[in-house]
RNA sequence: GCGCCCGUAGCUCAGCUGGAUAGAGCAACCGCCUUCUAAGCGGUAGGUCAGUGGUUCGAAUCCACUCGGGCGCACCA
């Protein structure tokens, strides 16, 4: 049991006359903000001093009193206006940690009542490119899969790629009209990326022209207004300014979209090529929205390029995924659930839950003024119907109890809309969790892109970041009287630290905010990243070399700890601690608090590295209990960073 | 117009199911390498937690309003 868990145990027999109100007083059992406060501390006294009718320090008093945790701790302190301060006895946590001593898992026990979780994630279209957008999805989700295997659940991974939208007809449409079948036999997904960003670019050209002079128009009309709102200056001086405001910004961005828009034009009549293409297919947009529509009828030819083409786009993917060590149980897109589709309407309607709206079957969820769309007016199935039929294969077949959803927070009202369905749908008996996160953005606040406004792709961004710890390896390792690694080593090396910042950066923000991509960050030697982290473990590997122990054999020697200073004491309480984190990282499906572990764990070790010498340990003992901490912290780095899917190497 | 999210140190962010003087990392300044990797350690400085009002014994945290920023909102996914 955990320590946390076992001062609960306790508290509860001594608040037993609280009755129904015990689990919430547990609750306010904490880790101590201070470390001055001891190690943990409970807040109830002061909640319950109202209801009771006495001042809290009495009440806080008369619990201690009850409280039997002398085996556990040092006598309670009540202080301040009625916390109650709880400091562990050494000679437990030392009795503790001797007890995991050569555990991976530093003594966490698999949870009680596992739960088949299927976590949805990364989920690209397979016709482009992985870019930047689709990191946070993936390595999140990835941490949560992991970590939710660790605490004993059943998870099947599940990416749900899009391999049957809109943006197969383009890729088929391009394919047929401009495919250059040279590049194409040589690099087919480099050619099929080319053909798509083509015919975008073309149907781009030919919408934004259509819709320019509106665009224009609107300006002009705010600019009408502003000019007309200008009188009413005086009447009103406050709220003119506001109105005045709210154009002004309305205005920029018109001016904005005007400026884009027209670039976008500049940008095809400016290169002859593309001119003529433009010129050549004037209604391309509809064309690919047909080639779509017939490979959804079952076009046979259609059929013919799409499985000629997706195993290619798999492949590349693939790639991606091999170089960020992710893998799924499945990959069930789109495509998957398209037989399946018309059904999912039927019983909506059966259960009278879709009517028509418009011409298109809608869902109408209480609350929400927008419906959920489950067939458009011309026949054509939604993400909705897809997202729908989904679930009911998960919880049918898969006999999911849990789904998470791991998806940008733009999306937060499509999961509301979807998940009230569900649960109307008979799929009340499962949770589902929309596990949001928020936009990558560049150091200006603006959505990261390259300089050129493309979005960045994962492949680059993982040569980037080689690039830039590749020489960090180098420098390290160059120190040295005698090298430690060869060129093949230091390159490994690199890429475990490289693919390490990429996923730590990204993991250590809480998943709601934005968060500002910065390579000097991530890459940092110093501070809460990866590489500091990583090199912490490298650092006790060091310890071991250079004594020419083994880990193994110390974890074998059936040594005990001894807590002689507050250095080894923070480390003890410190492992103990790592079940806590699991906890919390599952209560919200929230790394951060893992990375929060992590780095307060290489933090103490560093401190303790600093103060403590294993080599000239004033005793034997000592200096095997030194080496068993050294072993474990390793440990619980290497584990805590796996659940992270980032990996360690011995020597940096 | 409707809805969701955000505003904490110079910068990037924690803390938000209310609890003791608001934390960390960078950056800045001052110290520390004959000693297991200085990618380290010790110290200093830095904040009317956007603002106003409310609830409470107690508010960065809950509620209301204001200001500032972002994102969604009927047939793209």
């Amino acid at each position: 049991m955990s320590l946390l868990n076992e001062l609960r145990s306790r508290f509860a027999t001594a608040l037993a006359e609280y009755g129904d109100e015990v689990p919430g007083l547990l609750e306010m059992i904490r880790v101590a903000q201070d470390p001055k406060f001891g190690d943990f501390q409970a807040n109830f006294a002061m909640s319950l001093s109202k209801k009771v009718g006495k001042p809290p320090r009495d009440i806080a008093t008369t619990v201690c009193q009850k409280l039997d945790v002398s085996d556990l701790c040092e006598t309670p302190e009540v202080a301040g206006p009625g916390f109650i301060n709880l400091r562990f006895r050494d000679s437990l946590l030392a009795a503790r940690v001797s007890s995991i001593v050569g555990d991976d898992r530093l003594g966490v026990s698999p949870v009680k009542h596992p739960r088949h979780v299927v976590v949805d994630f990364s989920s690209p279209n397979v016709a482009k490119p992985m870019h930047v957008g689709h990191l946070r999805s993936t390595v999140i989700g990835d941490a949560i899969c992991r970590t939710l295997r660790f605490a004993g659940h059943q998870v099947t991974s599940d990416n749900h790629i899009g391999d049957w939208g809109t943006q197969f007809g383009m890729i088929i449409y391009g394919y047929r009209n401009f495919v250059n079948m040279d590049a194409y036999r040589a690099a087919p997904v480099a050619e099929l990326a080319r053909l798509y960003k083509l015919v975008n670019q073309l149907s781009d050209y030919h919408a934004t022209k259509a819709k320019l002079p509106q665009l224009k128009a609107a300006l002009e009309g705010l600019n009408q207004q502003r000019v007309a709102l200008k009188a009413t200056e005086n009447a009103d001086p406050k709220k003119y300014q506001k109105a005045e405001n709210q154009l002004v910004k309305q205005i920029d961005s018109a001016r904005e979209a005007v400026e884009s828009a027209e670039k976008t034009l500049a940008v095809v009549e400016s290169d002859e090529h593309l001119s003529s293409l433009a010129a050549a297919h004037p209604t391309i947009a509809r064309l690919a929205r047909d080639e779509t529509a017939r490979l959804h009828a079952g076009d046979a030819s259609n059929q013919a390029l799409w499985d000629e083409f997706l195993p290619e786009c798999l492949k590349a993917l693939q790639v991606i995924y091999d170089r960020l060590g992710i893998q799924f149980d499945l990959t069930l897109g789109e495509s998957f659930y398209n037989p399946m589709l018309p059904s999912v309407v039927e019983t909506l309607a059966e259960k009278g839950l879709a009517r028509s709206s418009d011409g298109a079957q809608c869902v109408f969820i209480e609350g929400n003024t927008a419906p959920f769309i489950v067939q458009k007016s011309d026949g054509a199935y939604t993400y909705a119907t897809t997202d729908l039929a989904t679930i009911r294969y998960r919880r049918d077949e898969l006999k999911a109890n849990e789904i998470l959803y791991v998806v940008d927070n733009r999306q937060s009202e499509h999961f509301q809309l979807l998940f009230s369905t569900a649960a109307l749908w008979g799929y009340d008996d499962m949770t589902f969790r929309h596990v949001s996160f928020g936009t990558v953005m560049d150091r200006n606040g603006k959505p990261y892109k390259t300089r050129a406004g493309d979005t960045v792709g994962l492949e680059s961004l993982i040569d980037e970041a080689i690039n830039r710890s590749r020489p960090i390896v180098n420098e390290n390792d160059d120190r040295r009287e005698v090298k430690l690694l060869n060129d093949s080593e230091r390159a490994a090396v690199a890429e475990i630290v490289a693919v390490g910042g990429i996923k730590y950066a990204d993991l250590h923000h809480n998943r709601d905010s934005d968060y500002v991509f910065d390579w000097d960050k991530m890459l940092a030697t110093t501070g809460d990243t990866a590489a500091a982290i990583q090199y912490a473990y490298a650092r006790i590997c060091g310890i071991f070399r250079k004594l020419q122990i083994s880990r193994s054999e110390i974890a074998d020697s059936h040594a005990h700890v001894l807590i002689t200073c507050p250095e080894e004491r923070a480390l003890c309480l410190q492992l103990l601690q790592f079940e806590f984190a699991i906890e919390n990282v599952l209560y919200e499906y929230r790394p951060h608090l893992l990375t929060a572990w992590l780095y307060e764990t290489s933090d103490r070790f560093s401190k303790f590295y600093d103060r403590c010498s294993v080599q000239d340990a004033e005793t034997d003992e000592l200096r095997q209990s030194r080496l068993i901490l050294c072993d474990l912290i390793a440990r619980g780095l290497k584990t805590g960073l796996s659940l992270l899917g980032i990996e360690t190497a011995d020597v940096m």
